[in-house]
DNA sequence: CTCACTTTGTGCTCTCGTTCACAAGCGCTT
DNA sequence: AAGCGCTTGTGAACGAGAGCACAAAGTGAG
């Protein structure tokens, strides 16, 4: 008996299974706080901007845990989701680079209610170290390898400027962390064991900017726009 | 003699491929200053984190820019990307929202230097509007309407509560923004014509805390790794 | 001029993801 | 208890993207 056609189990919830599954908690969240107890596939696809078909199969990759007829119910769901992210523990973070962006990470509360525990600070500006945000003092860099061991920090947020953040991204896997959340402009190079992830809203400019050129110059030309295409 | 099988031209660009074309762009311009003059693809694809057979095929949409045996001339690569993704022009921008990731990105000059300009700063607290961050004076929210109108903003910034997110672009999409990029934890319903990007930190988070919990799982019990596929 | 060498551009295959469409399953009503 | 209507879970078709492997096209040496 082959259980090579089950992946109900852990084994094998797609990559973009996954991506979705923290938007769906939240729009579960929504409807629990609007005392929402039970709702359809087609229902919760909408309040997370996705296809019904998609968040069925997504879910199903979990288990079966809805009611033919009924629907899902929303507390039991929010628990299901959360167990498969990992979230049911809180996970200890320490953000490096204390910019504006830093700054503001530090400041941010939507981490702390879902999972995530900002434990340390760290920077290598000496008019930052040693100052308070958001309630936490910040840390030298030296400080880097003691901080991740002595916390068992398993994620790592990189807001330092790009020179420096492969550097940093060295040091924090050498300390044992495994997963690094990189705003840095730059590519991060790792070993194959750990997880990368990247922001950059400067991409994302760019990408918004490409579609708006292609409207403005079909709005512009549209008797050339298949020739010149400018 | 069809051209069906020709999309050289701009029409049809691989969304995946538009996604890259930053990267390669960031990665041009540092090998630019380091003096580089022409580059492989192999080489670029290393400086960019991908395949290089990838590369060649994202490239080859714009048009044939390389010289086999050689390589792509830097410059020569910088402007055609540029061009493509719309960026030989500087295009006006909104942020709407001053909390502490508004004033980050309003001071981040990484922006400014890759063809955009931050035109305008808009929130509704009392206490901020009329305050000066990053060199411009915060506007009341009253004003949204005719600051994109007056200065032609095509790109808004939403960084505001998640509450607000959705009225506040629907304000912006009514007044003429068709792009929107949304940090705010919130899904935007938008007309057909507007592109949205989102930006949240939070989902990155519990992606990795996702990619975390299964290498925790799994060094728990070694027994099980090769079931389990650790 | 020819040949050897390098690197691009791309046809093809394979994998991953999306969407459709429907059978299976559940609750409610009669 | 039987039937009806609703919603899930999923097989199957379809589409997009990744990567291999190689022909085409250029350079430079002899």
């Amino acid at each position: 008996m082959r259980d090579g056609q089950r992946r109900t189990g852990r084994q094998g919830i797609p990559e973009a299974t996954v991506a979705r599954l923290p938007i769906y908690l939240r729009a579960l969240g929504t409807l629990g706080d609007e005392g929402v107890s039970t709702v359809s596939s087609e229902a919760l696809a909408a309040a997370a901007g996705v296809n019904s078909a998609k968040l069925r199969k997504d879910l199903s990759y979990l288990g079966s845990y809805g009611t033919r007829g009924v629907g899902y119910d929303v507390d039991y769901l929010v628990y299901q989701v959360s167990r498969e992210l990992g979230l049911t523990q809180d996970w200890p973070v320490v953000i490096v680079g204390l910019g504006h962006l830093g700054h503001a990470l530090a400041n941010y509360g939507g981490f702390t209610t879902r999972g995530f525990a900002i434990r340390a600070l760290v920077d290598n500006d000496p008019a930052v170290v040693g100052t308070e945000v958001g309630g936490l003092v910040v840390q030298p860099l030296d400080r880097l390898e003691q901080v991740v061991e002595t916390l068992g920090v398993a994620i790592g947020v990189i807001t330092t400027p790009a020179a420096v953040a492969q550097d940093v991204c060295d040091r924090l896997v050498a300390a044992g962390v495994g997963s690094v959340l990189n705003f840095a402009p730059s590519v991060l190079v790792v070993p194959e064991h750990v997880e990368v992830r990247k922001v950059d809203m400067s991409i994302e400019l760019q990408i918004l900017a490409f579609h708006e050129q292609r409207k403005v110059s079909s709005d512009l030309t549209p008797d050339l726009a298949k020739v010149v295409g400018k």
